[in-house]
DNA sequence: TAATATTTGCAACATTGTTGCAATAAATAT
DNA sequence: ATATTTATTGCAACAATGTTGCAAATATTA
């Protein structure tokens, strides 16, 4: 599955390649100092301009909570390099603190009159799976 | 109503209250950099100091989208100290750019098995009601 | 394997946010 | 009203975060 960034029309280097391979360890959403710690050879510059073009072609999305330092995950099939839309919420478990990305069956959806919404962005807090015991 | 100063048990300051007066004078939510311009004398500092403990009294919120500078608002009656919950989303137009705190009738709710679910965080894109014409 | 295009890493800088501390101003008690 | 106590302000200095130009190194393409 090297494959993703060729795909993605971006060239494949050993850094981008580590890289890749810290997301898809995690089944969580990881801040950069995460990245950092589990690469071999730490760059700061070159792991900005690597987080930005992966969110740039869809590799990866940010996810921001308030007062904490941004975290990323690798998106799903659904995730276009165009619009980032997600059937998914950002779960943080306030017991692990750890930030998942869950899918939901039925996605909700919001009326209000008007206005037109074109996209919906849902953040939950509470306890994940392991946690809620 | 300078009185929510003394309400919150701080200190009521010139600085203080001419921060809260420029949060009142917007119907949107706004970053520190427009709280900067409207301000006589502007101290970095301080306003750093003056947000952060606007914050914490429930006196205005922080609203975080990715890839965007952190914008604020007023809070409203529901708000507490302890924890911001809301029954608003946080609206951003994508024609206008404004972000907005907009009341909603039925908030939804989302049901996800073995998660324990205590709060929902919305961020809405679209049109708002002057640019949906 | 050579030519071209892209990426990397350094230096240097820009922005954003924090802390200790003395001077100042606000709140409280007299 | 004024003195005492308490909290806030602003400076200097620093820490963290993010960006850019450019030459060397690496990856892709022909």
């Amino acid at each position: 599955m090297t494959e993703l960034l060729k795909s993605k029309k971006i060239s494949e280097t050993p850094f981008r390649k580590e890289v890749l391979a810290i997301f898809r360890n995690y089944t969580n959403a990881i801040p950069l100092s995460t990245v950092e710690k589990e690469l071999k050879e730490y760059n700061r510059i070159t792991l900005y301009r690597t987080i930005k073009i992966f969110i740039e072609k869809g590799i990866i999305h940010e996810i921001t909570i308030s007062g904490e330092e941004s975290n990323y995950a690798i998106c799903h099939e659904e995730c276009s390099t165009a619009a980032h839309h997600h059937q998914h919420i950002h779960f943080k478990c306030s017991s692990c603190k750890k930030i998942f990305c869950v899918e939901v069956d039925q996605f909700p959806s919001i009326i209000l009159p008007n206005y037109k919404i074109k996209q919906l962005e849902i953040q939950a807090t509470g306890l994940c799976q392991k946690c809620n015991v």
